[in-house]
DNA sequence: CTGAAAGCGCTTACAG
DNA sequence: CTGAAAGCGCTTACAG
């Protein structure tokens, strides 16, 4: 099957190449009867362009890339942590929307991301979680939009989504707090610099501070961000801790504690209380449904491929920092004491 | 900043563009130290090969189209049946591995995804699930490799990967029947011809046959698949249905089901036994334990690359149609009456 | 072993 | 209003 090319509309329509394809651009200077014999003849003949050459000519491509991180370097995408397939969906939607394709990539920390860019010429690059510095390194001035979700590299070379995370790990811990609990264990993913674990983390202290609870250190566990972490911890708690209720920062890793205390016995909320963090779709579907600060995943997709266009028709146009409105949606999981 | 190109490389070396290209691609004409000289310059100089241009002329892209069903039309994918994350991620990994990058869109039934196939001049298409005729139109004499990934679509142009999902119902339908159920509910997706709700359904026929129980069309509930769904049938089948267990098509509707029943404070596998269908991550995540039947997702998209990779190898060689074991997966929704 | 040249399918000043 | 021509960055017969 020959593929079928401006040069075939030329000849089929008499004119040439050029006002074809000015004439499939839409340009003002081509009268509208030519348009539209050119527009027959590609619609008889199945003329579909090739973005190869128009990404070599224009050095543009209608390509958003998607970096997603992997559960181990060069494993797979973090997928079992539904957190990220929901803003994928979102951001695949609303670049179908606007045109675009994306190619999506479960990277390693310190893969060199610069390398697809330029390969295939991304228009706009959404990067979600924290990687290592170098991973970071020529992107800068690559001179495309980028925004990072969830981070707080700061750094006015890339757009940033994010939600307050000090705010939201505040609101979860006061949440517990004025429900009576004070033994409030604290469980997290390794909590670094740029990531939201430390921001949630601080907020935990700020709620404690704000209620005169003083910290203790053994009810900080962290771990890596899944079910299984969620299973193990769940255990070291009932087994070491005296607390009467738990933070996790992760939905994930929530619905593995309740799936442990099931498992022990323990019932929630009446013998233990737990609250999340990202209300995804597992929250409202377990039993009992899981309480936890809200962050609107959808929306964060929206503005993601938001800012990559209008990074791409207004390239000058300042970086902005967007953080998202947080609070928490109650379910069954915690009671008052 | 400037693009790097083979010119400048070429300028560097003082050799020409050619020779360049050649040494670039490891051909054997060119020696040892000519390679090594281009490799150095190209290091130094950080160039980065231009796809697009490679494409264009060697009529490849190194790029595999997935494509996955939409919630409704024109909506987003449809992530929150974790089996398409899970596929997805198997998918992208083994491509990564393979030097493939993936487009993933969330396409219409009736979209036309030639287009994009031709547009961006794919190596190859994973298409999950079913859609109308029409989407398979031009799909077929596209010359590319393709795999279809659960349907029954009987096309000799493209590959298959699928479960025996006859089988997958008859054997879920007689482990409940072995345990002496025999009012049992059917629950599904919508029972269409080319997907795989109707082999399920047939596999379930066939059990209640071997057991001489006598099919009742009152227990077969259909709807689209969902957590919602799931939630609605749970609650009909409790307010209409004299059963006593139920045979889920897919986890992500059974686990509906399981919070229905808990919000109506009807116990499993207590008073009612499910069982559930795929066992994804959440099958093992919820509480009780959703006992289903499993079929390796990861796998699925393993071949599925392998297939594609095959086809581009060998264009020739025929059409490939896999059927993948499946088995009971027991944990705790089922009880013996 | 290396290079000049054509060509992949498009866009876009420029000239008429 | 339309077309000839150059060029985007690469590959690949072909000639030497």
């Amino acid at each position: 099957m020959k593929r079928i090319t401006i040069k075939d509309i030329a000849s089929e329509t008499g004119l040439s190449i050029a006002t074809v394809s000015y004439a499939l651009n839409d340009k003002d200077s081509i009268p509208e009867e030519t348009k539209k014999s050119v527009l027959d003849a590609a619609s008889r003949l199945g003329y579909v362009p090739n973005y190869s050459a128009r990404s070599l000519v224009m050095n543009t491509s209608n390509l958003i890339g998607v970096v997603i991180p992997q559960t181990e370097p060069g494993r797979t995408m973090v997928f079992e942590n539904p957190f990220y397939s929901e803003i994928l969906s979102s951001i695949e939607y609303h670049a179908r929307i606007a045109g675009y394709h994306i190619i999506v990539s479960g990277t390693d920390a310190d893969d060199n991301y610069l390398k697809l860019a330029r390969q295939r010429n991304l228009d706009g690059i959404i990067i979600i979680g924290v990687y290592s510095k170098d991973f970071y390194q020529g992107l800068r001035d690559c001179n495309i939009p980028i925004v990072l979700v969830d981070t707080y590299i700061d750094d006015h070379h890339f757009h940033s989504i994010r939600i307050n995370d000090r705010y939201g790990g505040y609101v979860a811990t006061r949440y517990l707090l004025e429900r009576g609990h004070r033994k409030i264990a604290f469980m997290s993913g390794s909590i670094s610099e740029e990531g939201v674990n430390q921001k949630r983390y601080e907020g935990y202290c700020d709620a404690l501070k704000e209620y005169g609870v003083a910290l203790n250190k053994s009810y900080i566990l962290a771990d890596t961000i899944d079910f299984e972490s969620g299973m193990r911890l769940g255990k070291r708690m009932m087994d070491s801790l005296d607390v009467t209720s738990v933070f996790c920062t992760a939905d994930i890793m929530a619905i593995g504690i309740l799936k442990q205390l099931a498992e022990m016995g323990v019932r929630v909320p009446d013998a233990i209380s737990v609250i999340g963090f990202d209300n995804l779709s597992i929250a409202r579907h377990c039993v009992p449904g899981l309480t936890t600060v809200q962050q609107d995943v959808y929306e964060k997709g929206r503005l993601a491929v938001e800012l990559i266009q209008r990074g791409i028709k207004e390239p000058q146009s300042g970086k902005q920092e967007i953080v998202q409105p947080t609070q928490v949606v109650e379910r069954e999981s915690v009671r008052s004491i």
